[in-house]
DNA sequence: ATTTTATGTCAGCCTTGTTGACTTTCCAAG
DNA sequence: CTTGGAAAGTCAACAAGGCTGACATAAAAT
């Protein structure tokens, strides 16, 4: 009757990785996503837009420039999908669109003035949320956090990930 | 040119707290709950189901004999949202739903045995990808991933979260 | 010259959320 | 005992945002 799974796992303390605190980190997933998502779907509303929008904007932000292409791989939709909210992000001038000069085909994808505002506020929100969670977990459970996330990820979503770590600031 | 941010703070290192590194977590969320959904997603599909039943199911598994309104609290949908899934999971005979002894107005909802093992189904799924997160990122970078994303959730759904704890085993 | 690629568009479908209106059942307070 | 209100269910209508399939256009690549 000792410790018998942390022994015969190698003599590691495994206790994590029970499947009570597995279900306990999938149910703070998704109480944690909903909060995440909170306060920029209430400033969204209120400009007429939904989440679908968000990631747009976010994305075209992080690299402007970006073509159609290349937001439709990052966003994981199909083409369809990804166009109904660019062409109102377009119509409502957040969103401009120009054509490629060395590929013509392709479409450069930029963030107005207003699309810039809009981002701000955004992504001030959800920064802000961000922080308060980061400040009052503390910098070591921060680094867990990212940790875990990233090998939470699909590998071609890790790829993604890195590729705008990489590309950004 | 000294480090100016960490000394305007009060002296401890807040690199983490940097718009950037809000940044790379805000991203890193996204990507990483498109990882936590796309097993259960996959699965569900087979089924002709979508994650709006995931979610009834796996609350319903969790609290046993829990009536709709305590279901609707929890998920924060509206009645009608809800009803229009659990009663294709009544049709469909994975979820019983049982008239109150005490209230009789009050349906108390269980999983049958086909409802139990489309549960255990999808949450080994789940827990699968959480696991081998866990193992790879280990017992340090958990607690902090805990930590951080029960630190992002709205007051209410940490509320909801902790009650869930204190029920359950 | 032909094929492939990048993009856009139309039409239609599904899930899952919403609001509003209305009914039935039934507990509980007057 | 009557009545107010809570719990639950139902119908209808709508919107966002996914999806597929089919088709058009322009330009690049072969």
């Amino acid at each position: 009757m000792t410790e018998r799974g942390a022994a015969a796992a190698g003599g590691e303390a495994l206790l994590y990785l029970t499947d009570d605190q597995l279900r306990k980190g999938i149910e703070a997933m998704y109480f944690a996503y909903r909060g995440f998502t909170a306060d920029p779907d209430r400033i969204l509303a209120r400009h007429g837009y939904g989440r679908a929008h968000h990631r747009a904007i976010h994305f075209i932000n992080r690299a402007p420039g970006t073509t159609v292409n290349n937001l439709l791989s990052i966003l994981g939709v199909t083409k369809q999908s990804l166009n109904r909210v660019l062409r109102t992000l377009i119509e409502d001038g957040l969103v401009e669109s120009r054509i490629g000069q060395a590929d013509k085909r392709e479409r450069h994808l930029f963030l107005t003035a207003a699309g810039r505002t809009l981002d701000r506020e955004l992504s001030e929100a959800q920064r802000g949320r961000m922080r308060a969670a980061y400040r009052e977990a503390g910098p070591a459970a921060v680094a867990g956090f990212r940790q875990v996330l990233e090998a939470m990820m699909d590998a071609d979503l890790r790829r993604q990930f890195a590729a705008l770590r990489e590309g950004g600031p």
